[in-house]
DNA sequence: GCCCAGCATTGATGTGGGTCAAAGCGTCCA
DNA sequence: TGGACGCTTTGACCCACATCAATGCTGGGC
């Protein structure tokens, strides 16, 4: 029956790096973070890498481990090579708010200030590449093309927060949820192939945390988008019957 | 009577430049520019102040001007010395979230992308320090230590937009509003002199599509602080009678 | 000084999504 | 194999805020 389908772990299918890097076998095993950090930083010398290699630490997380605390002095830089992470930001009464989910390539801590401004939290298992803060700015510092591709990757995080400033003030339930499955849909297919299955390892409530809305509203909305045929629901995540009526709602 | 106190046009208080720049003035009477570029950028050479005086263009729009739209190419980096700006998104029906208001002092088109990701529009008369893409990023390209403040930079608006983030989604109305004045507060003292006194230069209409309410709750909202004697609104502005109340609404 | 246009306020009413409550339904472990 | 726990779905109801509709204020042009 159709809804036994299984979802490729998007992680799984990658690591352009095993293909593609030139670089070969690192001492510790880091391979898929060193092809992260190029495809983020642009052309490295191999040099270069093997420099990373030596600042970097691989570390696994299980599922819901905390990996820094808002407000925490901000100790050490992440890229993230497998799994998924919350960011999220909390009220005093509880309230929260997830501001973003980093996928496998996406780095954590890359703003550099002296404390973390989200708390970060392991949504699945999670394999990251930790640099200390100390040994990540002495190394970025005098590399003006890795800095510069920094500023620009910065650049990229503020209009993903402003679009998602455009949602969360702007948007209707529907909107919100149709036009966070594409958004998701669109990151995975950056990071492994394109499909109209799209994996949702994360809560109901932390779908609801991050579109600022309630578990229940989620639940009905996705329910409403299945019975007009446009996803449909299956364990860990919706197959996406009709993107072009989910474009639609996303009123991009 | 109370009501008809004038506010201090926030502008004209906050040359810190014409007290504390030790540059000497400018061939193009944009001491300001510099003196904001300064205070960004952090210390500069008197010679690096003269070649950013070479490179940059005093420009005045009246209220209401467009300064750049959403996706247009980004030509210009600006410098706001004078008045505010709106940053907004759009959707196609017409919804509109304002993502920030730039005052004197802020940076417009610093993530220097190839398009800029908002629209800038002139609230108030402006006066800016426009730079050409192309010249500023000449400028700064082979300066790391600009480099390295401009990420800060940008560090810090991303955490702003999502401070907003948390905002948006999950607080109330009333909770908006006041951490709105609390914020234009604290950023107008950042500019001039600490004051109760809170000049709101932009319209109901731009507050509302700023906290994601209609101009009626707004509206509303405002009515029912000056009711409880939290706020005293008066033309052009509210004067904030009780701090300590706005604390424990806004919620940090 | 008057009129008009544009903004702000206020009131009456509606509704999208929140809240509260009760089933479903996997899945893990005994 | 069952049952218990955590998550999701569904239903009934409610309310904060939106919508719709006047009305009031203010400042600029004549």
């Amino acid at each position: 029956m159709d809804s036994a389908m299984t979802f490729a772990e998007p992680a799984a299918e990658t690591c352009a790096g095993e293909r593609d890097c030139k670089h070969g076998r690192g001492t510790n095993g880091c391979d898929d973070c060193k092809v992260r950090l190029f495809s983020v930083c642009g052309a490295l010398e191999p040099t270069e890498l093997d420099e990373l290699d030596r600042l970097s630490q691989v570390k696994n997380f299980p599922a819901k481990t905390m990996l820094f605390d808002q407000g925490a002095l901000a100790g050490s830089v992440f890229n993230v090579t497998e799994g998924i992470v919350r960011l999220y930001k909390s009220l005093p009464d509880g309230r929260r708010q997830i501001v973003g989910f980093a996928l496998p390539g996406d780095f954590l801590g890359l703003a550099l200030m002296d404390r973390y401004g989200v708390a970060a939290e392991a949504v699945t298992p999670v394999r990251v590449c930790r640099f200390t803060r100390a040994a990540f700015l002495n190394y970025v510092d005098g590399k003006p093309h890795l800095l510069r591709r920094l500023h620009e990757f910065a650049g990229h995080e503020l209009s993903l927060a402003q679009d998602q400033m455009l949602l969360l003030g702007r948007r209707t339930a529907d909107e919100k949820v149709a036009a966070f499955l594409l958004n998701l849909q669109a990151r995975y297919g950056r990071i492994g192939a394109m499909s109209v299955n799209v994996p949702l390892p994360m809560s109901r409530q932390d779908i609801a945390d991050y579109l600022g809305l309630t578990i229940e509203t989620v639940s009905r909305t996705l329910t409403k988008l299945a019975k007009e045929k446009t996803v449909l629901v299956v364990p860990d995540g919706v197959r996406l019957l009709s993107t072009d009526r989910l474009d639609q709602l996303a009123a991009a």
